[in-house]
DNA sequence: TGTGAAATTTGACATACATCAATGCGCGTC
DNA sequence: GACGCGCATTGATGTATGTCAAATTTCACA
């Protein structure tokens, strides 16, 4: 698939890559690949020796675990414009799958020639760590809500999170992925996250239209999703 | 309080410092400081800004959230030879709470030091990414147990991490902390810790005796952490 | 060695959430 | 436009875990 010069201008938005210079940034697209892909199928596998980390063009990405009895957890979702596994890099496997949930086209960029490039450029290395700092940081965060907020809370955070800054009242949303991949996203089952937005709605708080939904007083979600009840 | 030659020879053991020349090490080394903690004192709080990450020579530190009801989760422990708030140093403020849980000593490095030696020391960068991403695995992994295992497995695991490599069949362990943190370490109130232990017994899995636990049936516990009930 | 506070254990009870099951709805496909 | 298949919703019920409370043990410190 040949490279156009929208998907550089894309690839040249990322901070990652802030540091690199036109030549360098063309050597390592070079290096890379357009990938398209159908719904469902998938990227990478859990444990696979990981050679590329990927940017996402178009669609949407779940990163997921499964259990042994092949319960999924999905663990976080990349959306246009966002890198992932940019931070196993230097694990050597994925500690994760990688999957599409509705056709999308990714940017697959190879580790070998980028560790080549962090070699030789430093400021390279620190664009990295601080992409790695803030995952860990979200992590931290995940697992801050997974142990002392509830599944209403973490909806209610997870509703708050689609709106755009600055919006104070009332705001105007749309879910991006299925309610069932949301609930996984947020630890819980599909029928508790329809539970819950069923109480929201007859709460007063929200209203829902199939995956248009109207939060009607953010105030009170807001409140909700921070103290505990 | 001097710096003796015990603990240069500590702090040369942790990976993160291997591409450090003798040199380079002695300039890390006084720029930083050891620090002496009573149980219970706070090493950094949350949102604080970072200027050093430390390494345990003695005791042992919790690492924690809490919750705006002053409910505490406890993220991790950091136990003699380890690291911890290494993986911070480019996020600027601390992502949780710090404290001894027992009298402890820690070295604090400086966060303004290292970095200028991250600057000039690409090899540098690469072990403390790898130790970044050997982080991010534990969390990956901690958040796939926080929704796709049980307390019970949890607690099963947490006690089997315990045991040394290559012991088979019956392993003695000793609880290294209070059972309150391990409880929170795990996501579990202490009373469903207790009752946990207390069907281990009636299993006849384990015997306890205080902080002293006799796993008597490894396989049977690996079995419990691994299969879902 | 005694004393008090904190940690642990145990019991009774409450509840958030999961599970199972059935129905309904939306959406893509032919 | 009809069919079929996931997805979503709703109800009934189960259960792991939390909460509250009290008794007991442990342990640090005087």
């Amino acid at each position: 698939m040949p490279l156009i010069q929208q998907h550089i201008e894309q690839i040249r938005q990322c901070t990652l890559f802030a540091s690199l210079s036109d030549d360098e940034l063309k050597q390592l697209v070079n290096h890379g690949q357009v990938v398209e892909l159908n719904a469902g199928q998938t990227i990478f596998s859990q444990s696979e020796p990981c050679h590329h980390f990927y940017l996402v063009q178009r669609g949407m990405i779940k990163l997921y675990r499964l259990s042994v009895d092949g319960t999924e957890k999905v663990m976080d979702l990349a959306a246009p414009n966002q890198l992932f596994a940019e931070a196993v890099m230097f694990a050597g496997n994925y500690p994760l799958h990688a999957a599409a949930i509705e056709p999308s086209t990714v940017f697959a960029f190879d580790c070998k020639h980028f560790m080549a490039l962090l070699k030789d450029n430093n400021a390279l290395s620190f664009s990295l760590m601080t992409s790695m700092s803030h995952c860990l940081n979200g992590m931290i965060n995940e697992i801050d809500r997974l142990t002392l907020h509830s599944g209403t809370q973490r909806l209610a955070e997870y509703l708050l999170e689609q709106v755009p800054e600055g919006v104070m009242q009332s705001s105007r949303i749309r879910l991006l992925v299925p309610k069932l991949v949301i609930a996984s996203r947020l630890g819980i089952q599909p029928e508790t996250f329809s539970r819950i937005m069923a109480r929201l709605r007859s709460d007063g708080m929200i209203e829902t239209h199939n995956d248009t939904i109207l939060l009607k007083d953010l105030c009170a979600l807001r409140c909700l999703a921070a103290c505990p009840g």
